[in-house]
DNA sequence: GTGAAAGCGCTAACAG
DNA sequence: CTGTTAGCGCTTTCAC
């Protein structure tokens, strides 16, 4: 880091504002920290004095003080390798759902007058520079968001015991808390609604399988269909991108030419799927109904708009941006789980 | 006898470190900071106490004598109204463009050890807000993304003498360095390509009229096609939606059926599009080719592919950053503008 | 109910 | 080349 001379003039002190206002630092402190005990007579001096210094708090000294620094982190981390031409990052935002959980942290915390930090941790290098920026004291705890189930950051974070809250449960047990969605109760929403809509010859493009998530979308779906008569499901994989939609249901098409009904494990595959439906002279809903998962943007960008499981990401994001604030006030509280209902939204493809 | 939570060690300070080293904290801070002037025999004892005692650096500690953060912000600011159930920052990631923008700037930031703190300013108050943010040292200096030309908080910053890079020319000259394309030179581009493409009955769709950038890609296509000897270019508005470029396709095609080319102010507007075209019976490219603007993974959402016009956001969101440090590191630099020149790539569409 | 004073951990003169 | 010293601006006992 270089160091230069500070970038704007200074601006004023607890000691002007207590000079103008004819009491001690204590007191103003007192007032902005609205600690009681201050006569109103004086809380109103100061605050005009406030005013009319035009003061604002130095978070450096006060965070040097508290030990605290009243921000908090939202990291996007990884488990896989990190080009130098195609980084990590350029490819995260191209999934909506990171912008909803931003959204929902955003939402959460800007009334709390606090704005996250943004950081990616893909490699081993970056995660420990994400451990380091906590214990520098950058933030008082980290939003915790992984594209892969097997991220090691989360376990490094509880190590360092440091304040963190995760997207999704973990695949293997550790002491963290964490939001997450009733996969299989959306995935049988969508194995309801498709055969209330008459299918019988339905298949499913799964996410990662390396993903809880996506296996649970998966057996929630092949669980319920079988419930309903119905205990072979055809199966494509793909990695919930559009592109793997696309050729997911590619695959399906060529190997189960007379599906009437698929169950796409998100939006964005879905909304790859769509146009490959229709090139294959398929109509949507007639001929195939089509399910996603998510109502991300994804599913009002398609056409047909997406029928699909509703997954509430910022309200869930918010949850956690909850949980982290809460954990930071309160180091030994015990770690929670919240797990959020998917509801079915209906629309035109199926 | 009280039970407390666990003894939570205390972090290292350089005190520790220095005694552990048999040195001052002067020295130890002098190598920690890469001042020269130190015995190397000395800085490596000191590196070795470091590593020992497991020391980071206070942050708050630092910044409260540096005057100085390290950390800069990113700010995406608007100039409309916000409401409570449909908030400002839900919409803004649906554009790939700010995916693409926080994708430069993490890029730049990260091998520098810095991370970005996220701000939303829409509201009068949420501007204020970002101001006083900054005011209170939470960090150095802002990078701008504008969602409207209209927005005030560039001026606000120039005024604060806060430092600030924008993203685009401001409608209205202020003394703030920014970054832009030579969006008429784009705009050429796609209207070279599509005569080149033997295309004589073109039309466009523009993006919101009252954007600087979205006046010149317009303007800078019907000047190219006059030179061509084409003077008349219909033209459909759009606010850069996808949903609005459906809307503007849709009325093109209602005013205007026998069109064999589009040039579409941004991708997102053109993925909208397409499907439009299709719906109404036209081949891409063999009756109407088209040709995007800006390169955004809408373009490779597309099908086809679009031919488009490449805006190197990343790269320009790069140098708005270096631009935003080194104008940090000196307050007194002059503003400098930096225009990248887009190029053309050619894939399915025309 | 209010003020005085002691630092939080660090950097930056200034001596030596 | 290294150590000493003086704060940065704030919160927080502890007296009054």
């Amino acid at each position: 880091m270089s160091l230069g001379r500070p970038p704007v003039p200074a601006s004023p002190t607890l000691e002007d504002v207590a000079r103008a206002a004819g009491v001690s630092r204590a007191t103003v402190s007192r007032v902005i920290n609205g600690i009681r005990n201050v006569d109103p007579a004086i809380q109103e001096t100061v605050r005009q004095a406030i005013a009319a210094t035009g003061y604002v708090p130095n978070r450096a000294a006060r965070s040097l003080v508290t030990r605290r620094t009243g921000s908090i982190a939202l990291v996007v981390s990884g488990a896989g390798e990190e080009s130098e031409e195609n980084p990590f990052h350029s490819q995260v935002f191209a999934d909506p759902f990171f912008g909803r959980v931003a959204s929902g942290v955003v939402g959460f915390l800007r009334p709390r007058g606090i704005h996250p930090t943004l950081m990616f941790a893909e490699t081993d290098e970056t995660r420990a520079q994400a451990i380091a920026y906590l214990r520098q004291g950058n933030a008082d705890g980290a939003i915790l968001v992984s594209t892969e189930a097997r991220d090691p950051l989360p376990r490094l974070m509880v190590e360092a015991s440091l304040p963190a809250v995760l997207f999704a449960r973990p695949p293997e047990p550790i002491p963290i808390s964490y939001v997450d969605l009733a996969h299989r109760t959306g995935a049988k929403l969508a194995a309801d609604h498709l055969i209330a809509r008459g299918r019988r010859r339905v298949a499913t493009i799964a996410g990662p399988l390396d993903v809880p998530a996506a296996q649970d979308r998966l057996s929630g779906f092949r669980d319920a269909m079988a419930a309903h008569g119905h205990p072979y499901i055809p199966c494509a994989e793909g990695d919930f991108t559009l592109a793997s939609g696309e050729a997911a249901m590619e695959r399906l098409m060529a190997e189960h030419p007379g599906i009437d009904g698929v169950f796409i494990a998100n939006d964005l595959m879905a909304q790859g799927a769509l146009p490959v439906l229709r090139n294959h002279g398929r109509r949507v809903p007639e001929d195939v109904a089509v399910v996603g998962f998510d109502d991300s943007s994804a599913a009002t960008a398609s056409r047909p708009l997406l029928t699909t499981i509703r997954h509430p990401v910022e309200d869930m994001a918010a949850e956690m941006t909850r949980l982290l604030l809460a954990h930071v006030d309160d180091p030994d509280r015990a770690v929670t789980s919240v797990i959020f209902e998917p509801s079915l939204v209906v629309r035109d493809s199926a």
